[in-house]
DNA sequence: GCGTCCAGGTCTACC
DNA sequence: GGTAGACCTGGACGC
């Protein structure tokens, strides 16, 4: 699999939490990444890549024999995943003109985004389907990281067909849309979000909504953002945030996380107002929530000065 | 062990 | 258009 330079796969698997979510399967130690991946043909297979000489080794298991166009397609899924696709030069280009203007001193409430330039930072780890990235999404609003964690493995132990492996990958849009309200509230746990999981799963398997094709889109961002807001669930922060995933970075997608350690960042004792965020990061144009996103998350890949407590 | 708070928000009613 | 209050869950925390 042939990545663009630079390129760093624990970079972008670490770029935000979903490879802590199942059916993602992430081996820090021996940068191997892998999941169940579902074929169109139905058969769902289990894929990894792990860093290779010119880029990253694909590797693919089934029951029974594998055809190279099913490896070819499980192999594409986990380069969009990796967003490999994306073309982060227009905003490498950016970056690397404010930082003179930061460094100048002419800027200074610009980030501070050496590090990222310096190795390639950007590609943010998305799921191999829309549908998935916007079922996660739900789950990570207004809750901790661990009920994310527990709700999304729900949903891929009691709806997911597994591979080879045994382990379940995630469920489709049909299965999902097949329970009722109630199996939502009681077995996944997700308390008011039950109905927004089953009418998204319900619109998306009835061919109502068709998430895939926002990948692909010409329409500007405020139309999808606003298409997105049209779903039951999806207010300003979770639309935004299913953009970032789409490579839509013009918006911040902020929310009670990023608020906070972008204020600890920056030594602030309040948390500042959102009209503030959106100037620090407004010279970023339509990159303003990738430069964002990328300072908030400076720590998690050991550069910058310590964070204060 | 128990009660309270709040976390990677959204929706509705009301002004 | 702005805001208060309700909404599910589960982990952390104080007592």
């Amino acid at each position: 699999m042939v990545t663009p330079e630079p390129f760093d796969l624990d970079l972008t698997v670490r770029s935000h939490g979903w490879y802590d979510l199942a059916p993602w399967r992430w081996d820090g130690e021996r940068q191997v990444l892998a999941r169940p991946v579902r074929l169109s043909t139905g058969r769902v297979v289990d894929a990894e890549v792990v860093p290779a000489p010119g880029g990253l080794a694909f590797r693919a298991a089934a029951r029974g024999r594998l055809s190279a166009a099913e490896a070819r397609e499980a192999e594409a899924a986990l380069a969009r995943s990796l967003a490999l696709d994306e073309d982060l030069a227009p905003f490498r280009t950016r970056a690397a003109a404010l930082e003179r203007e930061r460094t100048s001193g002419r800027r200074p409430e610009l980030p501070d985004l050496r590090w990222a330039l310096g190795r390639g930072a950007g590609r943010l780890l998305r799921s191999p389907t829309v549908f998935e990235d916007a079922v996660k999404t739900l789950c990570t609003t207004n809750c901790s990281w661990a009920l994310t964690r527990l709700m999304v493995s729900r949903l891929c132990e009691k709806m997911g067909e597994s591979g080879p492996r045994g382990d379940p990958g995630f469920p489709t849009p049909k299965a999902m849309a097949g329970r009722p309200e109630r199996f939502y509230r009681e077995e996944i746990r997700a308390g008011y979000r039950a109905p927004y999981l089953r009418a998204l799963a319900r619109q998306v398997a009835e061919g109502e909504l068709d998430l895939e094709a926002l990948r692909t889109t010409t329409e500007p961002p405020e139309a999808i953002s606003k298409r997105l807001r049209a779903l039951a669930g999806f207010g300003p922060y979770a639309a935004e945030h299913l953009l970032r995933l789409l490579g839509r970075h013009g918006h911040l997608a902020l929310d009670s996380w990023t608020r906070a350690t972008l204020a600890r960042r920056r030594g602030k004792k309040r948390v500042p107002s959102d009209r503030t965020f959106l100037r620090w990061y407004a010279p970023y144009g339509e990159w303003a929530g990738l430069a964002m996103w990328l300072e908030a998350t400076t720590a998690w890949h050991g550069e910058g000065p310590p964070e204060p407590p």
